[in-house]
DNA sequence: GACGGAAGCA
DNA sequence: TGCTTCCGTC
């Protein structure tokens, strides 16, 4: 399994600012869903919450009443549960963000065929390749490689 | 549980 | 626009 080479390549996944909505947006600069997961997915206290496992970009809800919770909190929507959760994960289907691991309950798996590297162009053929990344030159936490899917 | 239409909200 | 809320259907 690839899962152990890709919990070395999210540790230091980390969200700019611009990857926020921008404040003329309206619900200005408020978390995309999909970069709360991603941000959960890093953390190894989340490990029994929601885990990369199986293929190359997908995860588990492990426990989708505390994902629910956590995400709730974050966009001060205490009612959020796991139904209404998840209708916000299907509408990513048709963005192609994710989509549906079929037959494996509370799986979803990420469209990593569409990661780009911003701002450092030098690594960017390692969007074809991701575990290139785990040779970045910028590990330290001060020079963070910013990933975005498209 | 999973899906997707429909309406609503900021 | 990116959800949130609700719900009928499978």
């Amino acid at each position: 399994t690839k899962t152990p080479q890709m919990a070395e390549v999210y540790q230091w996944f980390a969200f700019p600012d611009w990857a926020y909505k921008p404040e003329s947006s309206p619900g200005s600069r408020q978390i995309q869903l999909w970069h709360f997961i991603l941000e959960l997915l890093q953390k190894e206290e989340y490990q029994n919450v929601i885990a990369w496992q199986g293929d190359y970009g997908e995860f588990v809800i492990k426990d989708p009443d505390e994902v629910a919770r956590l995400w709730g909190i974050r966009k001060c929507k205490p009612h959020m549960n796991y139904d209404k959760l998840s209708r916000a994960l299907r509408y990513y289907y048709n963005k192609r963000i994710l989509h549906k691991t079929k037959g494996k309950r509370f799986t979803y798996k990420f469209n990593f065929s569409k990661v780009v590297l911003v701002n450092y162009p030098l690594l960017d053929m390692a969007a074809n390749s991701p575990f290139l990344l785990t040779q970045n030159p910028f590990n330290g936490k001060k020079n963070p490689v910013f990933v975005w899917l498209i």
